[in-house]
DNA sequence: ACGAGAACCTGTTTGC
DNA sequence: TGCAAACAGGTTCTCG
């Protein structure tokens, strides 16, 4: 399901339920997720309380009391579903974690397909933590621009698509916003990366983060897997200009063309054949 | 060393 | 209608 947007509309519905919350029940009801669910994982969360929520890429980081971080990340189904004091509370097929804050409320962490995980690391270790060490820079983050694009795009023979999915060029791209980032660059996803010109790479660079900035004031894209805690939708998919459109016209203007699809990679990419070069 | 492809899972959609 | 194949917002391992 989710890229940088929808994981970043994921915790900004979770603060406001979360941050100063004691955790008063941890549950695994299923123990091995796309890697183990560390030891004692129930035991060293309950009792403790919740600082504050960040997000690196495609992982959250929620910063407990004491120096404990727990990471998580969504993989393609999963999803967080925050069902309050007041309303019941039934487990769910694929609900693997469940947490009870003091207030009552319960926070079901659900992934049918099981690619999503939860790890625990110490605050201090958490740059250093094998799934974060190689992440390249946020997309929305200073570090980012057409010169760091450029110099990590330059000795790259991979189309240019696949290597926007490579998350130590940039972090927090999926399959979604490469294709919608390229588009909006008029780029072809075809294009060798190394053959991306330092002029377009500047323009690309943009695109991206004018991609995931919108995508994340829209609450996301939600095509099947994607809610945000509260059960809203994001609505972002509705201002898609190729991702999911093959047969569809061009939404350039003047452009007159269709939107074609292409695997690359084993993944679907959209994209223009008449304005993106 | 790099890149393509397969594998990991389950659920839903598509096509014969 | 029914069943099988294809496909899905990701990552990581293997193989050439």
């Amino acid at each position: 399901m989710p890229e940088l947007p929808e994981v970043e509309t994921v915790i900004r519905g979770l603060r406001p339920r979360l941050d100063g919350q004691r955790l008063v029940e941890v549950t695994v009801r299923r123990a091995v997720l796309r890697k183990p669910v560390p030891e004692n994982f129930a035991r060293r969360l309950e009792g403790r309380r919740v600082r504050f929520i960040t997000r690196r890429a495609k992982y959250g980081l929620v910063h407990m009391a004491g120096g404990l971080v727990l990471l998580f990340h969504l993989g393609m189904s999963g999803r967080l579903r925050l069902v309050p004091a007041d309303k019941a509370f039934t487990p769910e097929r694929h609900d693997h974690i469940v947490f009870v804050t003091e207030q009552g409320d319960r926070l079901a962490f659900n992934d049918a397909r099981r690619f999503g995980l939860v790890d625990l690391v110490d605050e201090d270790d958490v740059a250093s933590h094998p799934l974060l060490a190689g992440l390249g820079p946020e997309p929305l983050g200073n570090a980012f621009d057409g010169a760091h694009l450029g110099a990590r795009l330059k000795n790259r023979r991979t189309p240019i698509k696949a290597a926007l999915l490579d998350q130590r060029v940039v972090a927090g791209l999926g399959n979604i916003y490469a294709s919608e980032a390229l588009a909006c660059a008029g780029i072809s996803p075809r294009r060798g990366a190394h053959r991306v010109a330092p002029a377009r790479t500047a323009r690309l660079a943009e695109a991206v983060r004018q991609v995931l900035t919108r995508a994340i004031e829209a609450g996301g894209s939600s095509l099947r897997d994607h809610i945000q805690p509260d059960g809203a939708l994001g609505y972002f998919q509705h201002q898609f200009r190729v991702y999911g459109r093959a047969g569809a016209p061009c939404l350039t203007p003047a452009c007159g063309g269709t939107i074609v699809r292409i695997v690359q990679a084993g993944r679907a990419s959209f994209y223009c054949p008449a304005c993106q070069r």
